[in-house]
DNA sequence: ATGCACCCTATAGTCACTATAGGGTCAAGG
DNA sequence: CCTTGACCCTATAGTGACTATAGGGTGCAT
């Protein structure tokens, strides 16, 4: 039986683009595969569990620094956790300043746009009139 | 009265970089100014305007794309004011749909982040885990 | 043997800047 | 007059996370 996968199918197994596959590849977030005797990737159960691993990260919002990071420690089965914990904390945090900033951004849009029913002409557009400091 | 600014005053007037001013220029949003004998930006009030246009849509997260568009409208006065319209209102849904899809992953950050209290070792790290598909 | 889908490498482009190198200019103080 | 330091100039390359393109090789079915 054989397990090898080409990248093609390691992509569509993971909703990956091929291109993606290859540039995480040479990121160094994936693990260089060996090669068939026509110079084709082979990649095997271990690479398609890391990828998985990197796209749900990436899903997540997290960056392929921190990807990298998570990586490491999740291999390192006696090492402490506190670090995971810092690294999620810490985006976490991140992702809910970006929601608070979004937010007000479209509260002050909504009120911006609510200004003008684009029914006349620029010279009367009061969002261009907003966006005029 | 001189009322010509150097690029590093036009900078300080409007929260910009000097970097990003002379990007401006050269990505064809700010019109080229005239030059001092020592070859150095001369802006005027209109520069200065424009900048601080750019500068208020940049802030409200429109694309320099956008503001192109926008800054063209914006000369145009006796055009229909309904592009101006669209334009507004699809970076206003953009906005509300990039808010709704950080706050479900927020949510989601905040299950894994609670499963795990940093105390123990990777191998028995809750986060890990969750990330592993 | 021919078409087609797939694979390979290498390079450049995206967006909105930011950083760096290697210079020229100007006003103030010694 | 000379130097110091803050400012200005250009040109080029780097950022993140891909995406696109060019120019080729491989494998399988018809």
């Amino acid at each position: 039986m054989d397990s090898r996968l080409t990248i093609g199918e390691l992509a569509k197994e993971t909703g990956t683009k091929v291109v993606t596959v290859r540039y995480y590849e040479q990121a160094g977030l994936l693990p260089v595969p060996p090669r068939t005797a026509a110079n084709y990737r082979a990649y095997g159960a271990d690479h398609l569990h890391r990828l998985r691993f990197i796209r749900r990260c990436r899903d997540l919002g997290f960056t392929l620094d921190q990807v990298r990071d998570l990586l490491r420690m999740s291999s390192q089965e006696d090492q402490p956790c506190a670090e995971v914990n810092r690294i999620s904390g810490e985006h976490l945090t991140e992702i809910e300043r970006k929601v608070a900033d979004l937010t007000r951004l479209a509260d002050e849009l909504r009120r911006i746009n609510a200004r003008c029913q684009g029914s006349g002409t620029v010279a009367d557009c009061r969002i261009i009139e907003a966006l005029s400091p």
